[in-house]
DNA sequence: ACGTATAATGACTGACTAGTCAGTCATTAT
DNA sequence: ATAATGACTGACTAGTCAGTCATTATACGT
């Protein structure tokens, strides 16, 4: 019973720690971000975080595992409901969507690119991303394999068309900031990419 | 005479450091390049860096305008050659490619969403990639206007298609690092993006 | 060769932040 | 009541790097 509160109190404040760090990283950048800016966010003085996380890079790792694992999670209830394939796709393109404007960032991040840590944090933060996106794309061709099987789809390389797709979304949460007309018309970008651009004959 | 010497020279270093702050700053990204790695880069002491530029993020700002001045240079020259709309298109997505590569880059960079830096400076990166990114977004909608004029595409806003085709471009080279089968597979990328993903009936 | 202007150098300074650790305090156990 | 524990604090240290500037090297004209 009193190891249970202690473990709980523990948790929970970790996962308040994650909580801030995911909004201000995903605000800031990793660069930009402090480890007291964190601190502060969460009510805590700087040196407590460090009684939970190694180090800032470990903390970053930690919230970035938290992210893909909320990700992972939203596709996985999305993928189980009792829709077409092309329903599916765009129910996940909206709601990552709607996760990235709830972070109130002005831009995406957290895919690895943004960052440049050093050669060992990379491997770290590699070796979680990378099986969370192969998760998502293995998820998603998936579906795009459902779709090809009940002949909505044409026949596609599946892993591919599905890195295509998540990239998709991205154009589509960029495009607010370039071109004025863009506007979140998230139907606008995911008709592109399942009609193409060719006229049809 | 003399002045135009001393005004080669000058304009020669300069540009020698930026060629290197361009091949480094694409590699390691902002923060984690030093001035020093630039100036050594050049075969030059870290304070004559500072005889050209101002500080640190001068110097990246000119980097930036360096590299989009050539990426539009190279688009303007596909854009004169007289082959159709979706070949041009095919020309851009490959020279963009082949110029990443030619960085020696893991990942692509310089678009804004990379870098966290002070109000000021991302004010000053935004005021000379906005101009540039929408002169790319304007040639290249002019080329899908052109394709749907001669009813080569669908009729589409031009400029949000052409947003997602620079993002396309992106997909092309970061799915060689996501999905074991992409290989640079521009072709296949390049399909699913005239075609879609639909079935055609 | 000499003088002058300019290019270039690198040791130094100071701002900044990650990480450390002695100390505090609330809670629990005895 | 006292001791032990662990969550938490914030002053401090160390490392890093942008930027500075006194000094040196080079280029050029006379």
């Amino acid at each position: 019973m009193v190891i249970d509160n202690m473990r709980k109190k523990e948790t929970k404040t970790r996962d308040k720690i994650i909580k801030n760090a995911l909004k201000i990283f995903a605000r800031k950048g990793y660069f930009r971000t402090t480890v007291d800016d964190i601190a502060q966010a969460t009510g805590l003085a700087k040196g407590t975080v460090y009684l939970y996380f190694k180090d800032k890079q470990d903390l970053y790792v930690a919230t970035i595992d938290e992210h893909f694992t909320r990700a992972l999670d939203t596709l996985a209830g999305i993928n189980a409901k009792s829709i077409t394939p092309r329903e599916k796709m765009q129910e996940i393109a909206i709601s990552v969507i709607n996760y990235i404007r709830h972070l109130k960032t002005s831009y995406m991040l957290f895919t690895f690119e943004n960052i440049n840590l050093k050669g060992k944090t990379l491997k770290n933060i590699h070796s979680i991303i990378e099986p969370k996106i192969q998760e998502m794309i293995d998820l998603i061709s998936d579906i795009i394999e459902d779709g090809v099987a009940n002949k909505q789809f044409r026949k596609v390389d599946p892993r591919i068309t599905a890195f295509y797709f998540l990239s998709m979304i991205r154009a589509i949460f960029l495009s607010n900031l370039y071109v004025s007309e863009a506007s979140f018309q998230t139907d606008t970008v995911l008709k592109l990419f399942f009609e193409g651009l060719n006229k049809r004959r």
